[in-house]
RNA sequence: GCUCCUGUAGUGUAGUUCGGCCAACCAUCUUGGCCUCUCGAGCCAAAGACACGGGUUCGAAUCCCGUCGGGAGCACCA
């Protein structure tokens, strides 16, 4: 009896998400290539992939590479950035796409909407533009007649308009109560190069528009998107109405966000061109690749990001609680070193009794063996301790107990006693610790070290978790106590 | 200002659809204790919340009204 309680309770565990209710599912997850996924953008992608594989559905890969702005660029690199990404965190997608390899498909469609004379170019600049929707004001292009807005599209098109100069725009209601519904840009004008498709196009579709188009053409059944992007459901639908098209269910999550940490792609962006930063590795960005590099696991992403379930409120998150997930995987794995932040050399007095000292690998699993440390007269501590134990007796953890005083130690027996133990080396390897605010932490490890290899993850003891780099110089990265 | 979304312990969530089984779940964090020759892990325990005010009802975290708070949109970015 008391096995079929247990069973049940642990078949209900971890469902955090609602169910959707649809006999086919497909679904797109659509990044914008201005730099590599990062820890924010996970939790769009994750929603994504967890609900199609719920529903036994279709995952598509959408890249959403219009041409940008200013401040949000395309980066080349980010494509494969993105893609290495997904791979890492076990994501699955059966089809890919490019809005930029698209744009004949939205051409088509900007014609027939404004053929219906649903939509008119407009050559308002940007500035009256705002001012006249924040007045609810019509201008006077919206009333042209339709072979005009069409000979001006056409121009558009060929490249005769210079930027910022007319763009098409939807006709919905210039005096509708919510401001952001007034009458909202489809095309625009961009003669920047594009990274895929270089300075073929010069009119470029918004996400409204471009979604709206596709999200029918590929057949999605359910769109999710952050709250940030809610209106958007409305510009689709309303463009669905006026082409007839039947209408995929939305799904909304909030705003996440990591305190004290800032997630800007575009900031990156420019820390990486001003040369501040030297890599999308870069343990600050936040990235995949940076959470990779720093020893968390993809599953403990998945754990983390799902663990908000699909709540549309906003939230803020300490990284902790990443870090917790990610203990939970890699604790029973790493095995145990020393190493000495900061160390010092002090001297012990009295006699040393055994002459190695012999450490479990991994305090929960004896199988692994111990390690060998080498024992002696002189030994380094870290300097914390060092600084803040004189006067008191401290253990050297597996070798001996010793009392502070000054640059020496006093040998005041082996014994294994209940007062504070720490790690010493007698001599060791030079390691350096790449911390996650990308400073490096020098110190000594034990020479045991070298029997890790690149990509081990380990613990130093009282220390942290880190991740083996390289070896010959040997350097870590820091993932979290 | 206008429009939309949202308010359960420090943090994040379950419960809100169909009011009672909720003196409110779980995780994390914190604090004690046990265990362990790590400040890691494990085990045990404690502490900690229904934003506020009205209303409906025998009964409200759940329904209604109001107030207050938080967020987003009002870009020729996504």
């Amino acid at each position: 009896m008391p096995e079929f309680f247990e069973e049940e309770e642990e078949g209900e565990e971890e469902d955090k998400l609602p169910d959707i209710e649809a006999e086919e599912v497909k679904m797109r997850m659509a990044p914008y290539p201005s730099g590599p996924l990062h820890i924010g953008n996970a939790r769009m992608v994750l929603l994504n992939d967890e609900y199609v594989k719920r529903n036994d559905g279709t995952l598509v890969l959408f890249y959403d590479d219009t041409i940008g702005s200013e401040t949000k660029r395309l980066l080349p690199e980010a494509y494969d950035m993105i893609k290495e990404g997904l791979e890492w965190l076990n994501v699955e997608w059966h089809e890919t796409y490019y809005k930029s390899q698209r744009m004949d498909i939205y051409y088509k469609y900007g014609k027939k909407i404004l053929e219906m004379n649903e939509a008119y170019v407009c050559e308002c600049s940007q500035e009256s533009l705002r001012e006249k929707r924040e007045r609810g004001e019509v201008c006077e292009h919206r009333d042209r007649p339709g072979e005009e807005n069409l000979e001006l599209w056409d121009r558009m098109l060929d490249g005769e308009i210079e930027e910022g100069d007319a763009v098409m725009r939807l006709k919905t209601d210039m005096e509708h109560p919510d401001p952001a519904f007034r009458d909202r840009v489809l095309f625009r004008i961009s003669k920047n190069e594009h990274p895929k498709v270089g300075k073929k196009y010069s009119v470029w579709p918004l996400l409204e528009f471009s979604w709206a188009v596709d999200d029918h053409l590929l057949g999605m059944t359910h769109i999710l998107r952050g709250k940030d992007l809610v209106i958007e459901d409305r510009m689709e639908e309303y463009i669905w109405d006026l082409f007839g098209w039947e209408k995929p269910e939305f799904l909304h999550y909030g705003m996440l966000r990591l305190k004290d940490i800032n997630l800007s792609k575009s900031e990156f962006q420019r820390k990486m061109a001003e040369g501040e930063f030297d890599s999308w590795e870069d343990l600050r960005t936040w990235s995949l690749q940076s959470l990779r590099r720093r020893g968390i696991q993809p599953e403990a992403v998945r754990d983390f990001i799902l663990d908000f379930g699909m709540s549309e409120t906003d939230i803020e998150v300490a990284p902790s609680k990443l870090y917790s997930k990610n203990r939970e995987i890699i604790d029973p794995e790493a095995n145990r070193y020393f190493f000495i932040p900061d160390p010092v050399k002090i001297e012990l007095i009295g006699d040393i009794k055994p002459d190695k000292a012999k450490i479990a690998r991994h305090p929960s699993d004896p199988d692994r063996g111990y390690r060998e440390l080498q024992v002696g007269k002189e030994v380094y501590i870290p300097r914390k301790e060092f600084d803040e134990y004189q006067g008191e007796e401290i253990r050297l953890k597996n070798f001996c107990n010793v009392e502070l005083d000054g640059k020496e130690g006093k040998i005041t027996g082996f014994e294994n006693k209940d007062i504070l133990k720490i790690q010493w080396l007698l001599d060791g390897l030079d390691v350096k610790v790449e911390r996650p605010d990308a400073t490096l932490e020098k110190g000594i490890g034990e020479k045991n070290l070298l029997e890790t290899e690149p990509g081990d993850i380990v613990q130093f003891e009282r220390y942290g978790f880190v991740k083996v780099q390289e070896k010959d110089p040997f350097l870590v990265t820091f993932g979290h106590r």
